[in-house]
DNA sequence: CCCCAGAAGTTGACGCCGTCAACATCGAGG
DNA sequence: CCTCGATGTTGACGGCGTCAACTTCTGGGG
């Protein structure tokens, strides 16, 4: 066992091949959405036969839901990013809105920048697949955070507590039903440039109008 | 030609086989969504041979966005039937109000009572296939409806003109979104069903408080 | 040291899919 | 009646997911 660790073992046999797998898929995800994850291609890529990846994945849906949790981790990231450079100075309601306003916006950038993994992140093969593990997104790392700033928002004041119920949801669709009208909807195609931000920011605007109370 | 249109011909030819296929196409797209069509299952229920569909359809896509066509369609229709039950007798503002509100009542019936139609209607393969005919939805009757009711609204002055641009796409947004998350995403697995009904009010009454602002 | 059990990856096959080129058949108009 | 174009069929190809059977590599115990 003297240098047997250290040569790259060109012909696969122990390098990690889960991993070389997971991430070439999520490469696919990227550029070509979720359909794009086929697995003989994500094989292929890797040097790999076809067959190889059923040592770690039990079926080819597996593969994929191993890039939705990717995807769905990064989503998390973006919104965890956007909501942390929201500056805390000043009045407590206005950065609380400012916060809970900044979630929806790390949510569509990521959806914008990474729309392939955003699709991939929110799509599901068939209509069922078993009453499930009732892991992956409800309890995910994003809808926590989100709640998280729906409570701080209401403990300013700028929310009534009678709002409170449902609120996450109500803002989950808005941010979500915008980005998939986007990305592969109508307004991708038919709306122009520049009005995409605007109406970004229209959309935001309601949803805040529609969950607080005014400041003052 | 003495008697010769009445009989059915059993074996093709001659009986209408694209209404039958896109009958066909349909069918299954209802029953399992975007994915379950399939040109050579829809050629088999009509009891043709596969090739067959290419006399009327230059590749399966082209099935399915006829499918597509027909389910936006009845979207469509789903949504005039709630905005006409609605009662026109009272305060005009309330009345708008309430057709815009029914709007998204008839939009969430479509997407609930018939999911796998609804979300053939919202598909798309591929990121691109082409800058497009411009036809598919925007433009489509739901949204000219849509469209109409944010300016009744408008015109009773329950909603303040600066509000307006924009509005139907963050309306469009929050329905749509929560319909996506609740058919095949979380909402749908994680959500007790008793509490389905609350959020989808709670959804609705968040955008049109966004929307408009109060009577009287 | 060697050897062998089991992990890791390959081969070849199956049935499904979309699609194409070549062929068969029907029925209306000259 | 006979032909010609529209309509549908056959058979093939390559790509897909998946399975059973095979090979090859490797580390740990005799």
């Amino acid at each position: 066992m003297a240098t047997p660790k250290t040569a790259p073992r060109d012909r696969y046999h122990h390098g990690d091949l889960r991993n070389a797998l997971t991430e070439a898929a999520c490469e696919l995800a990227r550029v070509g959405g979720p359909a794009a994850v086929v697995l003989r291609e994500v094989a292929r890529r890797v040097g790999v036969s076809a067959t190889a990846a059923y040592r770690y994945f039990a079926a080819a849906d597996d593969l994929v839901d191993e890039v939705k949790h990717v995807a769905l981790a990064r989503l998390a990231e973006s919104i965890e990013r956007a909501v942390n450079a929201v500056p805390l100075e000043g009045d407590p309601g206005d950065v609380a809105v400012a916060r809970l306003r900044a979630s929806g916006e790390g949510y569509l950038d990521f959806a914008f920048s990474e729309p392939g993994l955003f699709q991939t992140a929110f799509s599901h093969e068939e209509i069922e697949h078993a009453p499930n593990e009732g892991k992956d997104f409800a309890e995910s790392a994003a809808f926590q955070i989100f709640s998280g700033l729906l409570d701080e928002v209401l403990a300013t004041g700028r929310m009534k507590p009678e709002a409170r119920p449902g609120a996450e949801i109500a803002g989950w669709s808005m941010v979500h039903g915008f980005a998939v009208l986007s990305i592969d909807g109508p307004l991708g195609r038919h709306l122009p440039e520049e009005m995409k931000g605007f109406v970004r920011q229209r959309a935001i605007d309601i949803l805040i109008r529609g969950l607080t109370v005014p400041g003052d």
